[in-house]
DNA sequence: GGAATAAATGAATAAATATACTTACTTATG
DNA sequence: CATAAGTAAGTATATTTATTCATTTATTCC
């Protein structure tokens, strides 16, 4: 039928615009523009177009587009700058310095961006500086092992790390 | 708990590697690994990581990471307030940690720089992420009301935060 | 045009997922 | 220390979503 692509073009506009949070929702909101169907078939248009229902920050969840989906970071198409730039590593409260070569912060930034380590919430990066934020119930032993096993030569610079 | 953040990161391994398409599946996985806990918790906690579940290219449900999602196409269309470059807010300590669009980091700091908040110390920013230090005796919810008060479509992204 | 085949859809229902409510337990606070 | 406040998680259930099955509607190919 013609009237399914309209039907679908249609979802994918109410889905750009509005704040549709489930296929109840979306049903009504095509009724306005004219669709009647039943949630079966928008089961089916959704599975079609790769619609996710995912939670957002503020805990509420929603129908999205694929495209629309915030890819937070681990795409990154930047070679990974080996972690052997890093010359050391200190713990304060829940911020993580580490010092690198002169001009390398950025890179070992972004390397470690590209892991998308649970525990690590942001990081930001100076000229030889850059400091990550640990997650809230996150502990430094956590970190720590998680670095390690991605990089185990790093173990000489990591300082012993108690847990918390 | 402490063994919280330890499912948390067993399930993003899961979800990494395997392919899981519902929830029971995962809860399967997981026992495999030693963790027994029930469907509602899992829910709980792919709420919380933000996981979706879509559809992949053979029809076949899947959950999926945030960061593993196939952008195919599409643009999202941004305004111009630098602010509506802001895409995750986030706080860990006395540390808010700011997410842009690649590039924006610095812009939106010093659009906050120039509001001059009473409750932020500072900012830094990187590439696509800026960190505001909250002033001891402010509190986050002090912040974020006087975020919201200018500008207030940011209220999507501003998680719930409560008076500490 | 009409039989054969495929596609689209609804109704009913199964399956999957989210949540209200409760309890245990941990962490602050006076 | 005691009480409050917060967090985690299970149980039971409500809600939401996917699918099976039947029917209708379109498409293809003589």
């Amino acid at each position: 039928m013609e009237s399914k692509t309209k039907r679908l073009i249609a979802i994918r506009k109410i889905l750009e615009t509005d704040k549709i949070n489930n296929q109840d929702a979306l049903q009504k909101k095509l009724k306005e523009f004219g669709f009647y169907y039943t949630q079966a078939t928008l089961s089916r248009d959704l599975k079609f177009l790769k619609v996710a229902k995912i939670a957002d920050v503020i805990g509420e969840y929603r129908l999205v587009l694929p495209e629309f989906i915030n890819k937070t970071e681990g795409v990154r198409v930047e070679k990974n700058i080996p972690l052997d730039k890093i010359t050391s590593m200190e713990f304060s409260g829940n911020i993580v310095v580490i010092r690198t070569f002169p001009g390398y912060a950025n890179g070992v930034a972004s390397t470690l961006d590209s892991y998308n380590f649970y525990e690590i919430v942001g990081s930001v990066a100076g000229d030889d500086t850059l400091m990550l934020v640990l997650r809230e119930g996150s502990s430094r032993l956590d970190f720590v092992n998680r670095l390690i096993t991605k990089e185990p030569n790093l173990k000489e610079i990591i300082p012993v790390v108690k847990n918390y």
